[in-house]
DNA sequence: TATTGTTATACTCTATAACTATA
DNA sequence: TATAGTTATAGAGTATAACAATA
């Protein structure tokens, strides 16, 4: 069993650092590099929050994600507002054209991928990839 | 279709860019890095290669390339030797050193992975996980 | 002229450390 | 004193540009 997780994790690796490394070539000229996605998606997902709690839930430094979401604010894609009870908090929020970018998938790593997918791989492959998304993002979570 | 493909490219991005997020900040302290990794276990599978055919096939530049064997060949997990019949090129080869590393999975990031597969992953999970493997190898190719 | 490899420089993403303001 | 946020600095990974040596 563990001799089978080895060779699994060993898989994932490599396979997981070479798509990574072509998705940021490509966020170069895209609207959204791959840490403000992720800030912009789980703003989306899970709704307003402060810079702090969107650091821990990602798991980055709050360093990092203030970096992030300046980018975000800076293009109108998300937009701060004061937390009229705790004066040391700034509650993040998506706006409009925010959640328009994230709809659209209007980015150059998401149309990318979805365009590999579409021309490259079989529906029972999407249906592997779509099966295995969430566990990876769980292990993320796990490790 | 092409719905299906949007959607499983959006949670693709962010499983494995949160995946790739945790296993860079624990290969801070690990024996490889993720592209030394991926040089080292390429040069394994396919055997000796100049340094700018390895940037081909890893998709990189070869300046890039040649930093991480610069590292690589520091710690003696690769060795150099020029080719005599074409002196521009250098064939870079693993050691046994080098082998052993990755027959042990001898760094942080394979050794973390590996523990949180075991652990909280079922054996279906599992399966699960190693068949999507390829696939995004082959996603990242397709790019 | 094309290719291999190197050096110099810069950008992105992330980190730690030190600071200010509020609780 | 603890927490939210900011500023300054650094390191890893990657890129482009310019160069030397060889083909």
């Amino acid at each position: 069993m563990t001799e089978d997780a080895h060779s699994v994790a060993a898989r994932l690796l490599l396979s997981v650092g070479a798509l990574v490394r072509r998705l940021r070539q490509l966020s170069v000229v895209g609207e959204l590099s791959m840490p403000e996605r992720s800030a912009l998606a789980r703003l989306d997902r899970c709704g307003p929050a402060t810079s702090a709690a969107l650091a821990r839930q990602e798991q980055i430094s709050p360093q990092s994600m203030g970096t992030t979401l300046a980018a975000l604010e800076e293009r109108g894609l998300i937009k701060r507002s004061r937390d009229p009870d705790d004066g040391r908090q700034i509650v993040m929020a998506v706006t409009e054209a925010g959640a328009e970018v994230l709809r659209a998938g209007r980015d150059a790593p998401a149309q990318a991928l979805a365009a590999a997918l579409t021309a490259s791989f079989s529906p029972s492959e999407l249906r592997d990839l779509a099966r295995a998304a969430p566990l990876i993002e769980r292990l993320a979570g796990a490790i």
